[in-house]
DNA sequence: TCTGGGGTCCTAGGACCC
DNA sequence: TCTGGGGTCCTAGGACCC
């Protein structure tokens, strides 16, 4: 049977679970953009019975959050990967659990050799239990015959209190609970797809793995089918990828618009010094370069514009100074004057490992003095702080 | 005033090959 | 009048995920 387990509300709890006087309150996690801007991205039980949801704008809730003494806590990414990482630990521990893989910071899956329904909950029960113990995170678990039924199952463990947080969907209760799901809860049914289901009548979860298969290809690429398999109890996802991320990014929403070409090449600077740390810090290098820029989509009064350009390098590279270069040669060239920039960002791709690296025939190996020249700089920006050394032109 | 950020995978279509 | 067929590879863009 397939597990999957996954954290609730995790940014808010792990902020409560490391400043334990939050515990019982209401507490929002909110990326912070400079001037207070930002949309809550977590939000404890007790902030959401206020009413407020997860994407809202802050600026929209200030009173109200202000009046309930809601605790807002920046989202900080590195103390979530590194409970993420205790859990993962957890879990391994338990030695019955084969091919367990993390599939985002607070999602986990894997595979359990037992088919009996009181034993798989005991199962989860314990786990349950030691991460709560190990890193004070409520989680839910979910047990079925493939991972999307897995997740179809924790969503009940989440919606339903009865269910403790545990919820093992055996085959014959499978119709009745994909009855009771809206088709918007499935796992790869996005916000195009919902409405094309909805558009042919399918509106549960059970008329859509009521539909011939042949329906669901001609609606959906290969994806679609595959939901349909697992949903109808035959395993055809494979999780265990590639070990190796494909792309790395760094983008930002800036608190003010600007039409200034010298500030978005600042920037630039910043995001690609960013991306470039990360790759080295992995052991990588690119050979594609990514920028994109665009106007603010919520000024209708405004003028629009986006656009996005990716080039590839001679050779592969993760040096910060010949990254910035053709990051700013894209820039130069997709930037218009007369527009009011809200966000931009930088991209790269085709990543390789280092070791490997292949050279094109007129490159030459990098420059010795560029290599330790980027190594001082990510410790000293290790050690004091992202921007204590950063790029000039 | 103020509306996120970082990813993956699939597909269609163009460019190219013989 | 009539103008191949069968492939591969690459990429941009769309859809999805958290």
């Amino acid at each position: 049977m397939y597990l999957h387990i996954d954290c609730n509300t995790f940014f808010a709890s792990c902020e409560v679970a490391t400043q334990p006087h939050l515990e019982g309150q209401p507490v929002v996690v909110a990326n912070d953009n400079e001037n207070g801007g930002g949309i809550i991205l977590a939000l404890t039980p007790e902030a959401k019975a206020l009413g407020l949801k997860r994407g809202i704008p802050l600026f929209q809730v200030r009173n109200l959050l202000k009046l309930n003494h809601v605790t807002i806590c920046p989202v900080n990414h590195k103390k979530y990967r590194q409970i993420s990482r205790q859990i993962m630990q957890s879990v391994i521990e338990q030695d019955i659990v084969q091919d367990f893989v993390q599939y985002s910071v607070d999602e986990f899956f894997g595979i359990l050799p037992l088919d009996n329904p009181h034993e798989l909950r005991l199962y989860a029960d314990k786990v349950k239990s030691l991460i709560f113990q190990r890193t004070r995170i409520p989680v839910s678990c979910g047990l079925s015959q493939s991972y999307t039924l897995a997740k179809v199952a924790t969503h009940f463990a989440k919606h339903y209190a009865g269910y403790g947080g545990i919820c093992v969907l055996m085959p014959e209760n499978r119709e009745k609970a994909l009855s009771l799901l809206d088709v918007a809860d499935i796992w790869g049914i996005g916000r195009k797809n919902r409405q094309k289901l909805y558009d042919q009548g399918i509106h549960t979860a059970l008329q859509f793995i009521h539909c011939p298969e042949s329906q669901i290809k001609s609606l959906f690429s290969i994806a679609g089918v595959n939901t349909w398999r697992e949903l109808n109890g035959t395993p055809c996802i494979d999780l265990r990828r590639t070990s190796r991320q494909s792309s790395i990014s760094h983008s930002r929403t800036f608190a003010y618009m600007t039409d200034n070409l010298p500030e978005l090449e600042t920037q630039i600077r910043h995001f690609v010094a960013q991306c470039a740390f990360k790759l080295r810090e992995q052991k990588s290098v690119c050979q594609q370069v990514t920028v994109f820029l665009c106007t603010n989509r919520h000024r209708n009064d405004l003028a629009q514009y986006r656009n996005g350009v990716t080039t590839r390098l001679p050779s592969p590279t993760s040096d910060t100074p010949a990254l910035i270069q053709a990051a700013l040669a894209i820039l130069h060239s997709i930037f218009r004057p007369g527009f009011l920039y809200k966000q931009a960002g930088v991209v790269l791709g085709d990543i390789s490992d280092v070791k490997g690296m292949q050279l094109d025939l007129f490159s030459e190996p990098e420059d010795e003095r560029h290599r330790r020249l980027m190594q001082v700089t990510d410790t000293l920006n290790q050690k004091f702080g992202d921007n204590t050394i950063s790029f000039g032109k």
